[in-house]
DNA sequence: TGAAGACTTGACCAATCGGTCAAGATGAGA
DNA sequence: TCTCATCTTGACCGATTGGTCAAGTCTTCA
């Protein structure tokens, strides 16, 4: 089981092993967000690797033990986006550029959304300490960007958490219920116009709402 | 199986009946709504509903029949509030009702959200032609009064179904991210504070996204 | 080339799950 | 009180699932 090599060189993994694992956690991505953790079975998981069930349990030691290496390698990418919101650039522009990147994930990883979604919605047992610690000092230092913001008259006013909790349901709204907005309108993130459109509505309501001229791409007039 | 009594009397239900199938269905609700459907078993529900395994499978004759049951009995009370949109109301107070609709649904019955969410975002497999076919006959309805408004210059130009969905999203994540947001607050929507502060947020924010003056309560001046 | 690892697999096991069945307990009407 | 339909249960079954194990195959490197 994932033995060190002799003379304890640490965690070097192989080129194979490299492969494989990441094979694994792309394969248990789709499944633990089509199925949730215990509709998933690691047969199925290790089918869609392409590999037998044995292999995959060469790799992990357990259906838990996949789950949580696909959650840990899916926190960082999706956390990322709101670090990138600057105390130093227009309000504006960086609420858009924040609302655009979480729309194309949204678009691009919908699987890493409704995977997230079905962790939190089952009490977050896995991820609760990410949440409590990491996740609040990020959400707590961006807060008090909003809140700055606010007190220099840039936007209205409004409790900072209740407007990332907004732009955080808002966008991966379209890729959690994707399902449902499709049997609505027959599209999805996937179609580009539709895309634009999702964008355009969702940054113009928040902006406007936040008394912010919004700074929209190929308007001429 | 739930045979009718002789003489073809038809869908008449006795009290035990009744209430049986209540307790179960409320026991039910909670366990798919934690759990998500293959999470939930019928063995803890019908502990849940304090009867044995057996007697719960005398009235369903499966564990998906006790789901379809479940969802039946939500469907309506959940997209019950957008029905009461009302074209001939201002904007401001209609749209404002509707989300204080959606929140305290949120804050009163937030498992029935979460049930709602792990069916779609499953794809949906139980309730697609309710989606198709009821849900965006009221979706098309209500859009074209949202539609009328904006020709009415009454409220800002938006695409109506992205201005519904920001509304679901928004009030459902109330509920359906509850544990993530009470990591990051340490509170949720059982606190009054917490729901106003809400509601607020959410409400402020959407109607002045919408060029709306919005008609606070206990605003004095 | 030839070990010594790393990698891969099918056969197998125990636990759990959804569901059946026969038999007993309870209730309501004559 | 008697009777019959309704209600309730424990014992049981087959299928699926997570996980183990021994044995075989392939890499790597001296």
């Amino acid at each position: 089981m994932n033995k060190r090599r002799k003379s304890e060189k640490p965690v070097r993994l192989s080129r194979i092993q490299e492969m494989n694992r990441s094979r694994i956690i792309e394969a248990a991505l789709g499944e633990f967000s089509r199925f949730g953790y215990s509709g998933a079975t690691i047969d199925k998981i290790s089918a869609a690797a392409g590999m037998s069930k044995s292999n995959l349990l060469y790799y992990f030691s357990s259906k838990s033990d996949v789950y949580e290496a696909v959650l840990e390698h899916i926190l960082d990418v999706w956390l990322a986006p709101l670090r990138t919101l600057d105390p130093e650039g227009d309000p504006a522009s960086e609420l858009a550029a924040y609302i655009r990147q979480k729309m194309r994930m949204s678009a691009e990883r919908p699987e890493a959304s409704r995977l997230f979604a079905n962790e939190v919605m089952q009490g977050a047992p896995q991820i609760r300490d990410v949440l409590e610690k990491d996740l609040k000092n990020l959400v707590t230092e961006k807060s008090k960007v909003i809140e700055q913001w606010i007190e220099a008259g840039k936007i209205r006013k409004i409790v900072p958490v209740h407007l990332i909790f907004t732009i955080w349901a808002t966008t991966q709204h379209y890729a959690d219920f994707d399902s449902q907005i499709r049997a609505l309108t027959g599209t999805g993130l996937e179609d580009p116009a539709f895309f634009e459109e999702a964008e355009n509505a969702v940054c113009s309501l928040i902006l406007n709402g936040l008394g912010l001229e919004w700074p929209r791409k190929q308007t001429t007039s």
